[in-house]
DNA sequence: ACTTGTTGACTTGTATGGAAGAATGTAAGA
DNA sequence: TCTTACATTCTTCCATACAAGTCAACAAGT
């Protein structure tokens, strides 16, 4: 299979093994190439990287942790079905933390951070038109530049650990997303911490991050058997 | 040693060893049992326990995923200190997250919600007097019952997990702390639920959780080698 | 036809041997 | 005295064998 090979070169035999098999295992859950439900077995992906079965167990364990894999003992292993309300939560959190991160920086008002966030502001709207990955690697960007200003860098490390559930979502999506109206609202943020005004801030950033669900009931139409607990009216109160 | 024998007697030979090999170390670590800066070693650790290295490794890494040791390859495994930047920003977002449930509190005006958290409070006051673990426990609970009835069970998993930085802190402070305020604060919250006013409910939790860090300082003095990166700056903005 | 017991092929859990990297102490040399 | 090379002895990392639980197929009995 012309997918093994180039998978294997990828490998650095000559660094920690551990790490490599984790992250690829991570991103292949994650990207769907394996879906929700696939069995897992630790011999078998041993097999596949030509690898013992030590490294592959490992990295189960750290999956397991996260969520993406659910062990279980003497019977399989599996990838999990994406959690709505473990989605759903996720970004419950996010929306609480990083409101009050933007609220932080409007009250602090840093000039230097205005600058570069507009910086940042203007390569979003080029790379919105050209290439999705992109975008998302500059959105990721952007929040992440708000949460270390404020001081938060520890926390928004924890964030990304919980993100993980709702990149799967994310890359599920397939129809382009308003990448523009998205850049719009990160502008109406900053502008606010500008202002200074902390609440408001505050507001435009939730605002902002209820669009991450936004189009969730139709990727969940269309994936009906990658999702568990799925009901409609969770995502209606929510 | 008799300490050897007792705890090597909790082991369940029948049970599945990994867990409760997992559950021990992480408690000793909390309780500073093994405090910050202990080595820890696969086969000595294996060797105490009378168990193979397989489930000790296992369990280190577990750890390592939470922040309580740092597996430094081919080197050794350390106790972490007590990371003060990740005792605030946990705190920092558990203020956010909470203040928002119970503002979804206050709007949603749950009268049996009210009787069952004024039935723990007078529960609160009681154990108060008495034993300070059990009070640590009912405080566990009446959070823990604020989140699951905003219907965020899951994100309460959530913050459990980053707590345990936190609660090595709360195993340090050796004195009697002001429970009875701490009730007292509670009663504050939920009469602002009760009420249903959003935004003051929010501020009464807040108030609550600053708590978490007043006598940080204090700790910190008393166990200065327990801690890593203490700066009091850090405490005075946060 | 249905139930039950057994066998065998899976799975993950545990034990253990050895490989490779890193730190420490020592001795030889300048 | 100081430096450097080397050997020793740690550590974790990886590979592999075996143990034990689980499930499915199948055969024997009712």
């Amino acid at each position: 299979m012309l997918h093994r090979l180039v998978i294997n070169e990828e490998f650095d035999r000559d660094a920690a093994i551990t790490p490599q098999i984790y992250r690829i295992l991570k991103e292949r859950i994650i990207k769907n190439d394996l879906p929700p439900g696939s069995r897992l077995s630790e011999p078998e992906v041993a097999q596949q990287y030509d690898i013992s079965r030590q490294p592959v167990r490992e990295t189960f364990i750290k999956l397991a942790e996260e969520g993406l894999v659910i062990v279980r003992p003497q019977r399989k292993t599996l990838v999990t079905k994406i959690d709505l309300p473990t989605v759903l939560q996720s970004r419950f959190i996010r929306e609480a933390v990083e409101a009050d991160i933007v609220a932080l920086l409007a009250q602090a008002g840093d000039p230097a951070l205005i600058r570069e966030l507009r910086r940042q502001l203007a390569n979003q709207s080029e790379v919105a038109q050209v290439s999705r990955p992109d975008f998302i690697n500059e959105d990721q960007r952007f929040h992440r530049t708000l949460a270390e200003a404020a001081g938060k860098d520890v926390a928004w490390k924890f964030l990304e650990r919980i993100n993980s559930q709702m990149d799967r979502v994310r890359f599920l999506s397939l129809r382009q997303f308003p990448a523009e109206q998205l850049v719009e609202e990160h502008s109406r943020v900053v502008d606010q911490i500008e202002r200074g005004d902390a609440s408001t801030a505050a507001l435009a950033m939730r605002a902002h991050l209820k669009r991450l669900i936004g189009d969730l009931p139709q990727i969940a139409g269309e994936h009906a058997d990658f999702f568990d607990r799925y009901d409609q009216k969770l995502i209606d109160d929510a």
